[in-house]
DNA sequence: GCACCGGTAATTGTGGACAATCCTATCCAC
DNA sequence: GTGGATAGGATTGTCCACAATTACCGGTGC
């Protein structure tokens, strides 16, 4: 079956000198989103007992729960893997971000207030300034965060929940869509329109604005995906995401 | 952290005797959307491994897994519970449920070959068999068959996986739904419709039609939220839900 | 050289025991 | 009678040992 996205209870607290349960889970988390692990690489239990310094259960349970994450994959009696994502399942990902995404858009643009979008055309404007420095890696940072304050502008939780998690997954490590030459102006331009949709709190404008920004980042990945089977596979370089 | 949708790990093989572990996993899942625990009902380890008769490693990790999934609520040393879902976390589902089957019937209406229309027009004459003889949970399940045959044809494994859990989440208030008075007779008319604009294979008009068709199902919902206060709390019926 | 086969090592799966924590009921002081 | 402290029971969290399964490797027969 599947795994939902519910805020899984995480009321835990952090012991003193112990290495909590879910402790672990986060490092190990950390760990494969972070690259450290090659794609596909075994996940021997032992192994990650030393190296966390953790007991076998909460080693186990961390696998079990980054397995329905779909960062590991399990097999009976054979161990855990870090998850491969295929391009197939890349792309799916993007696009249920795509539908997740234009539905906050709308929400957004019936709820947004004054002081949600001079913080959101503050972003913007830092924004621009990245691209005219040619700071990629800041745009990326604050593109991410343009995103999130939509979010949290629309206010739901579950899609908010629900795409945090697969951004995680997919384009955090392999299909990092690097910085296609021109990709990062054109990106900047789209996030305007988003805004000028917002701060005309037009639903349907803004939701087709977020639709076709996402959309670009489709075919950008796309692009990549295709020239990519040739070249060194598994580059991790960064953990910021481009949109 | 949130759990992601992947088709979890699940090539384990049922043992003549034994009682594997994703096999209590599956029927304590099955317990709970079955109804056979109240909402918020504790879930104490012990009484499940007798129910079960399943060892407390397979109980916990079942445990565990359910938590992601947004079945039970786990708090630290002080046990699990059924999961109560609340009005607000059924109308976020019902919302991420129409932003993920536009998208589906757009990809369904972009792919859809013959066979697959005669076999939704089939189901589709059925379901209005089953409204005409005024048998509402036959209609039910047949909705949900409608319903999976276009995510079938849409072939987006992890939308239909999402889709999957975030129905068994909200279950129970789906039930609501059902016995509004009318709701069927339009409720077939809405899947009338689809069904013809994906014959004319018209991505538009099949997004607009199913978009229409979740939008009364949330409405409906939000009125039954409204006025179900007063009443019994919680009543299971059967297994099937309407939509 | 290659397929098959047995034994051994490595690794995961599971049950049980114990420790840690929380809840409840009772008792005592005021 | 009320509030707080405390002991006891119930329940969960974690470590450990052992069983079960799989992977690896060398040997044997053809």
């Amino acid at each position: 079956m599947t795994a939902v996205p519910q805020p899984t209870s995480e009321h835990h607290r952090a012991r003193p000198g112990r290495v909590s349960n879910t402790e672990t889970y986060r490092e190990l988390r950390e760990a494969i989103t972070g690259g450290q692990f090659q794609p596909n690489e075994r996940l021997v239990e032992a192994e990650l007992v030393e190296m966390f310094h953790a007991g076998r259960s909460s080693v186990r349970a961390a696998l079990a729960r980054l397995d329905q994450e779909g960062l590991v994959t399990r097999e009976p009696n054979r161990g855990a893997r870090v998850r491969l994502i295929s391009a197939r399942e890349a792309i799916e990902i993007e696009q249920v971000r795509i539908a997740l995404e234009k539905m906050l858009a709308r929400f957004a643009a019936e709820r947004v207030t004054p002081a949600d979008l001079t913080d959101l055309a503050a972003t913007a404007g830092e924004m621009r300034r990245r691209v005219d420095e040619g700071d990629p890696l800041g745009y990326s940072e604050l593109n991410a965060q343009f995103h999130r304050r939509i979010w949290a502008i629309a206010d739901h939780q579950l899609a908010a929940a629900l795409l945090t998690t697969l951004k995680s997954q997919s384009i955090r490590f392999q299909y990092r869509t690097v910085l296609q030459p021109g990709r990062a102006e054109k990106s900047l331009r789209e996030h305007e329109t988003i805004l000028r949709a917002l701060t005309a709190r037009d639903a349907d404008a803004s939701e087709a604005a977020m639709a076709e920004h996402i959309g670009h980042v489709v075919t950008t990945l796309q692009r990549a995906i295709a020239t990519q089977s040739v070249r060194t596979p598994w580059q991790h370089l960064s953990t910021t995401s481009q949109t």
